[in-house]
DNA sequence: ACTCTTACTGATAAATATTTTCAATAAAGG
DNA sequence: CCTTTATTGAAAATATTTATCAGTAAGAGT
């Protein structure tokens, strides 16, 4: 049997979870998907657009930003908060994960790891709150940006 | 003699840092410095802008915008990221800090530990990413909000 | 295939949010 | 005071995000 490629395989699962969901699965949402998939950084809604309008040239901004949020509210990308621009997704394959973002090359590394139930615990007994939820990102260089200089 | 309150004295300081980095001490950025010191949560910009204006109405949106981004170039105020809107600033009087945010009300407490040395490291290791920094917020709710409801 | 329902779409407008420009002003130093 | 020039606010220009709405097509049922 030919086997399917990574991202192939991928826009099976996210179709099947769009499915799974009562979503349909439209045109427009193909585009967007396919404009995403298999790329290592992130991207703002514009950008996408751009992309995505290559596969499926009548397609609308709004609906980019509508299919972002959905993506995300399935939990197949998550946002990042740039320096310069708060809104950026990016692949999210993990249930808990934090991202490690390239500030050159916008590339992300995916990590789960995330010492913080120590420091979390702590927190909660000296300032009386409770705490539901922590935003991590790690800021640097990759190895590719580190190489050119 | 007379002893200032922990308000004044903050007041004092970071008009001295403005002095110290050659910016000058106008009515406007006094404005702006009093609508926000002392208080424990965080602001948009907008809001600012509304309580400066109740002692100095002539103040422009724009120099709000300015004055937050000087501040925070000077370290005195950091910006902090929610869920719904990326541009709030908080006090900050630590160097190396980070936020433990109420979701309800907005109260900031500011901590510094963050046992994450470790974490980096191995991940530079594994990705050969050089790590230059980190971006951690924590989110919950404050004992009073606590009880609250 | 064909029909029906309605989730989904893109165009458009509207609402926000941010940045740029620029002439007038006032802070700070002499 | 006087001079210099950093700073200001109004206004315009951009940029970003959300709300409306009539038309379209996905998917379920036949
Ligand atoms: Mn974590
Ligand atoms: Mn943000
Ligand atoms: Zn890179
Ligand atoms: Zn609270």
């Amino acid at each position: 049997m030919p086997e399917l490629n990574g991202e192939e395989q991928q826009k099976t699962r996210w179709l099947d979870q769009l499915k799974a969901h009562g979503y349909r699965m439209t045109r427009p949402r193909q585009a967007v998907v396919e404009a995403i998939l298999g790329d290592p950084t992130h991207w703002r809604p514009e950008q996408v657009f751009e992309r995505a309008r290559r596969t499926y040239p009548n397609l609308g901004l709004v609906t980019v930003y509508r299919t972002l949020e959905l993506l995300q509210k399935l939990g197949l990308i998550r946002r990042v908060h740039m320096e310069r621009g708060c809104r950026s997704y990016t692949l999210a394959s993990q249930e808990h994960s934090h991202q490690l973002i390239c500030r050159d090359c916008g590339r992300v590394e995916e990590f789960s790891e995330c010492d913080l139930l120590e420091t979390v615990e702590r927190l909660a007994k000296r300032t009386g709150y409770s705490i539901e939820a922590h935003w991590l990102e790690l800021l640097g260089r990759c190895p590719a940006c580190l190489v050119a200089g």
